[in-house]
RNA sequence: GGGCCUAUAGCUCAGUUGGCUAGAGCGCACCCCUGAUAAGGGUGAGGUCACAGGUUCAAGUCCUGUUAGGCCCA
């Protein structure tokens, strides 16, 4: 190739292209995120963000946010990612509307899964059969120690994580439940409830390790197949002709009765038999427990001579059951309901009298030995009547606690009964007791069949040994349990959650009317706003059913219930001494509680100063309980321990709690209760929660999906994320998948490209030296109208932000970026920029209008594309690399409050109009290229004669416009033949030869200067 | 099994106290520009409002049930 015009065209007389003012920026059309980030995370850092905000916003009013604690244990995964921004999103925003937002992140740093990991290393590591050897206390320390470097570490690796997502926190000084001063404070809570009469001891069935002599939680169960023996056990009725008269038999039918009926078949005739139950069980051992048999209300049960005996069972199972022992003479002599049956009495195969359990030597046992009804009994296995021992289950728990039943059990920590059973199993561990308790059956004749059952159960993780079910004693919060002033927790809650007709709804404006100020903000003191609405009813009903709160463990990394044991086995625990406790821990620590004596942990107690000392205390004999705090009580302690010690009294209560919907049952119910107890109110105004993370097609994330946080910066970038968590409907479940992040970062394209436009037309503009007076802006022009847009959008933004509306607050700027300023203003005033000459007041106007847009689009973006935004923010103040200048430190612009002509909504009618026009234009005439054409405007009432030509031309990127009072619709003008201007391309009409030889308009000619 | 919630275009979502032809963005198709260029602009095609009943002059919207999914319980 040589250096001459290509293909041999003649070369154009003159270029002018190097006469344009083309746009020119180094603000990088491709973000780079994954290496910029971490540099303005590197600059903030060293600026001091988060120390000179707070700084900055005193004496401003306080906008209280409180973080919930997520777990210290693995990396942050998708639902902390959402969370955590959607919070970043609130504080930024309300900063930046001019409160200071004080933020400390928390960690809940106790617990299971961290003991259960690290005792699993231990176990791994050889390390666990040192334990063996060591006092108890020791070894807890010994766990402990391992558990806070644990929890250290990963507080320490998601700290990072969190920091990498450009969240704006205290890290530097974050809430960790595992602190001094935050155990004292839970201490003070609990002292708080224990003063008000809440905090009791009672019985509740766990799963026991024989094994380990412990009580094991959940994550500690192993399932495995187990062979054990299953018997169908008849319990003969105490009162035959009751029994009989449920069936309808012997009894003449009452009038007027309704329900369903008993169905005698036969003869009718009542049997001189005395009836049974039959029930059916796979551990024989728990029957010297056995308090009750239930029955399910709604099932029909028969009434069956089986060989001669008569025996009650469900009718749907009479063949499987017959069959399965192999009966050969089966007859059903009547079906009830089995609501017929409650009520009605039997005798215990093997006990004459209801057992006293040990501690309640008082207990009523009057509802013993009948039949009660329960919704869980099922028609799966057994007879459809449930042997039922409130000491070993759950469910039978708690039909003993609805019924009134005594919780017993007979069993100790060993595995082996006490003295309270019959005296051929005192003594005998359960699993010999389940051979010869049915041997037993078989001599007395109440045993109906035996046979070998293989089923998963429940085994010890640590020592492969199946667990049992066994009461213990617990500590508890009464819900139901009055106050001073005579109102429960249940009753506070209630009403606490309770909408009040004075309240309005909190909602999302889907329009502006609905974006009213009134619409929010209001506070009636001591009752919750929701957001969404329906979390109202979700917690009501989750208040309404929610058992006693069981605050103890048994477990060694927690915060110890410092409750002392007297010498006479009572239990000590007063507010005071709590306080003393708390105080103590502040200055030491929870693990004082396994290096010191009793005296020494209550050190700042004297019983003279506590009316509630039991009598005649003697600190000397006291040993210590062995309970930690359920860790819910912890982290639900936090508005005490971060929002009130760290912040002051004034941060309580706090303005918004915001987690996933989840925590309705959980950090928000559990703060709820605590706070109610101790402060009479709940401890936050508005509770907004988000849904979960859900595949692409809407089913539950499954844990290998592979999104680790580091996968997704590296490929996105932070302020990808953030975008893309901002365009969510949070409210609802959230489907995730590569393809939205793909989008999101797409859509972040155009808005870091308008951002750019706006930028590289701003290369020969200086702020203070060529600014326009915008108080002179003609509100006919089109830079007044595309002020007085980003004013509306601002306006709302500020209200979507306000109200948590992210979703809406992203849309408003993704449309004002794309349609407002790309598709309209910037494509209009391209002419201008690129053709004026560079000072033309005309130019000059329409950059000091870019410059400010850019400064308030950037503010607006900031809380969201906070890399971007600040990116841009100093771009356009083109500082150094060094210079602190910073948008986060900066706040929403306050509205530039310019006029526009209130014809601009028939301008912009009459742009699509033309542009409709073009299309057509181009189909039928061939006119491709819109600067070929001019446009005609219909102008029945005159308003577009108002405006400038010039701009109307512009917004339809045509040569030139014109409008025609009597003209129905708009006319396209081939302007073809008309000569082309060679410098701006139009053909404007006023294009002729200048004096360089040049065909130029008169406006191109001037700005070259021929 | 129970409580709360969700279902509208290929995708993500609006759709208010029932009331014009159910809207937007993305994607897609076609086109323009080549002076925002791994950019920018224009136009257009897409819907049995999950399903089945009911209330009403009128239902995406209210009621009942069903199906599918989510959270929390059992």
């Amino acid at each position: 190739m040589t250096g001459s015009t290509p293909r041999g065209e003649t070369a154009p007389a003159r270029s002018y292209k190097k006469t344009l003012n083309l746009p020119k920026t180094g603000f990088p059309m491709k973000a780079n995120l994954v290496q910029n980030e971490p540099a303005s995370l590197k600059r903030w850092a060293k600026a001091g963000l988060y120390a000179a905000l707070r700084d900055k916003a005193k004496g401003k009013p306080r906008f209280t946010f409180h973080d919930g604690p997520p777990y210290a244990n693995g990396s942050i995964h998708l639902g902390h990612l959402m969370n955590k921004c959607l919070k970043d999103f609130v504080v930024r925003s309300k900063g930046m509307m001019g409160f200071d937002v004080p933020f400390v992140p928390g960690w809940d740093c106790h617990g299971l899964p961290i003991e259960h990991k690290v005792m699993t290393g231990l176990h791994d590591s050889g390390k666990a059969a040192k334990l063996a050897d060591l006092e108890p206390s020791a070894a807890k320390m010994a766990i402990r120690r391992e558990c806070k470097k644990y929890a250290e570490k990963y507080v320490k690796l998601q700290s990072g994580q969190m920091k990498r997502l450009l969240t704006l926190a205290d890290y530097d000084d974050p809430y960790l439940t595992m602190h001094t001063s935050y155990e004292g404070a839970v201490l003070e809570v609990l002292a708080g409830l224990v003063g008000k009469g809440l905090v009791f001891r009672a019985l509740k069935p766990v799963h026991w390790s024989i094994e380990n002599e412990t009580a094991l939680a959940d994550a500690e169960l192993e399932y495995e197949d187990r062979e054990d023996i299953s018997v169908f056990v008849e319990f003969e009725a105490e009162d035959a002709a009751a029994v009989y008269a449920a069936f309808g038999l012997g009894e003449e039918r009452k009038e007027g009765e309704t329900g369903k009926m008993p169905v005698p078949r036969g003869d009718g005739e009542r049997p001189s038999q005395t009836p049974s139950f039959m029930i059916w069980t796979t551990t024989p051992w728990t029957l010297p427990a056995n308090l009750a048999i239930a029955v399910h209300e709604k099932f029909t049960y028969a009434l069956v001579r089986i060989d001669g005996s008569v025996t009650v069972l469900a009718e749907e199972l009479v063949e499987a059951v017959t069959k399965a022992a192999g009966s050969e003479d089966v007859e059903v002599l009547a079906t009830t309901a089995g609501d017929r049956l409650v009520g009605l009495r039997y005798r215990h195969p093997f006990i004459d009298e209801p057992p006293k359990p040990h501690g309640e030597p008082d207990a009523d046992t009057s509802k013993c030995y009948t039949v009660v009804s329960a919704d869980y009994v099922t028609l799966e296995d057994g007879t459809g009547l449930v042997h039922t021992a409130p000491g070993h289950g759950v469910e039978d728990y708690q039909t003993g606690l609805r019924v009134g039943l005594p919780v017993y059990c007979p069993v100790r920590g060993d595995g082996t009964y006490n003295h309270t059973v019959p005296e051929w199993l005192r003594d005998m561990s359960v699993w010999e007791a389940n051979e010869k308790v049915t041997q037993r059956l078989r001599e007395s004749g109440h045993l109906f069949h035996d046979n070998r059952f293989t089923h998963s159960y429940p085994h010890d993780w640590r020592s492969k040994t199946p667990v049992i079910f066994r009461c213990t004693e617990q500590w508890f919060v009464g819900v139901d349990t009055p106050m001073g002033e005579g109102k429960t927790l249940r009753e506070m809650a209630l009403e606490a959650v309770q909408e009040s007709p004075g309240v309005p709804r909190l909602s999302e404006p889907s329009s502006e009317k609905h974006c009213d100020d009134s619409v929010r903000r209001t506070e009636v003191p001591g009752k919750i706003n929701f957001v969404p609405e329906w979390g109202r009813n979700r917690m009501r009903g989750m208040l309404e059913s929610r058992p006693d709160w069981c605050i103890s463990r048994q477990r060694s990394w927690g915060l110890p219930i410092p409750a002392f044991v007297q010498a006479d086995g009572s239990a000590f625990l007063t507010e005071a001494s709590v306080r003393a406790v708390a105080r103590l821990f502040r200055e030491e620590g929870s693990d004082a509680w396994f290096t010191k004596e009793p005296a020494e942990l209550l050190k700042y107690y004297n019983p003279d100063d506590d009316p509630a000392a039991p009598k005649g205390l003697d600190l000397s004999l006291l040993k210590k309980g062995g309970d930690i705090l359920d860790v819910w009580f912890e982290s639900g302690s936090s508005w005490n321990a971060v929002m009130r010690e760290r912040l002051g009294d004034d941060a309580f209560p706090v303005e918004l709690y915001l987690e996933g919907s989840d925590q309705h049952r959980g950090w928000f119910q559990l703060s709820l209760l605590p706070s109610l107890g101790v402060m009479g109110r709940p401890p936050y105004r508005t509770l907004l929660t988000h849904g979960f993370m859900v595949d692409k097609d809407g089913r539950k994330l499954s844990k290998s999906a592979g999104h680790t946080i580091e996968n997704l910066f590296e490929r996105y970038g932070a302020d990808v994320l953030r975008w893309w968590v901002c365009s969510l409907a949070y409210d609802n479940d959230v489907k995730v998948d590569d393809e939205f992040f793909a989008l999101a970062g797409e859509s972040y394209r155009k808005v870091r490209n308008t951002l750019r436009f706006l930028l590289s037309n701003l290369y020969d503009f200086t702020a203070g030296e060529h600014c326009v007076d915008l108080k002179s802006l003609d509100p006919k022009s089109l830079d007044a109208w595309v002020l007085a847009e980003f004013d509306h959008v601002s306006a709302e933004v500020k209200k979507a932000y306000d109200g948590y509306f992210f979703r809406r607050a992203h849309g408003l700027l993704y449309g004002f970026c794309n349609d407002t300023l790309s598709s309209v203003y910037l494509a209009a005033v391209k002419d201008r920029m690129y053709c004026d000459r560079p000072d033309s007041p005309r130019r000059r106007q329409t950059q000091t209008v870019m410059w400010d847009l850019a400064d308030g689009l950037c503010r607006l973006l900031a809380p969201v594309l906070c890399h971007t935004a600040d990116e841009a923010y100093r771009a356009l103040r083109g500082v150094g690399k060094d210079d602190p200048a910073c948008v986060h430190l900066e706040e929403f612009l306050p509205e530039f409050g310019v006029e526009a002509d209130a014809g601009w909504a028939k301008v912009m009618e009459a742009r699509d109009a033309g542009l409709l026009a073009l299309e057509k234009a181009k189909a039928e005439m061939g006119l491709d290229n819109p600067l070929d054409a001019g446009l005609v405007f219909p102008d029945p009432d005159g308003v577009l004669a108002g405006f400038d030509p010039l701009d109307l031309a512009d917004l339809c990127g045509v040569s030139r416009a014109s409008v025609d009072a009597g003209a129905s619709e708009v006319a396209v003008q081939d302007l073809r033949d008309e000569p082309r201007c060679e410098r701006s391309r139009k053909r404007d009409g006023t294009v002729r030869e200048r004096s360089d030889g040049g065909m130029l308009s008169d406006r191109d000619a001037a700005a070259v200067g021929v």
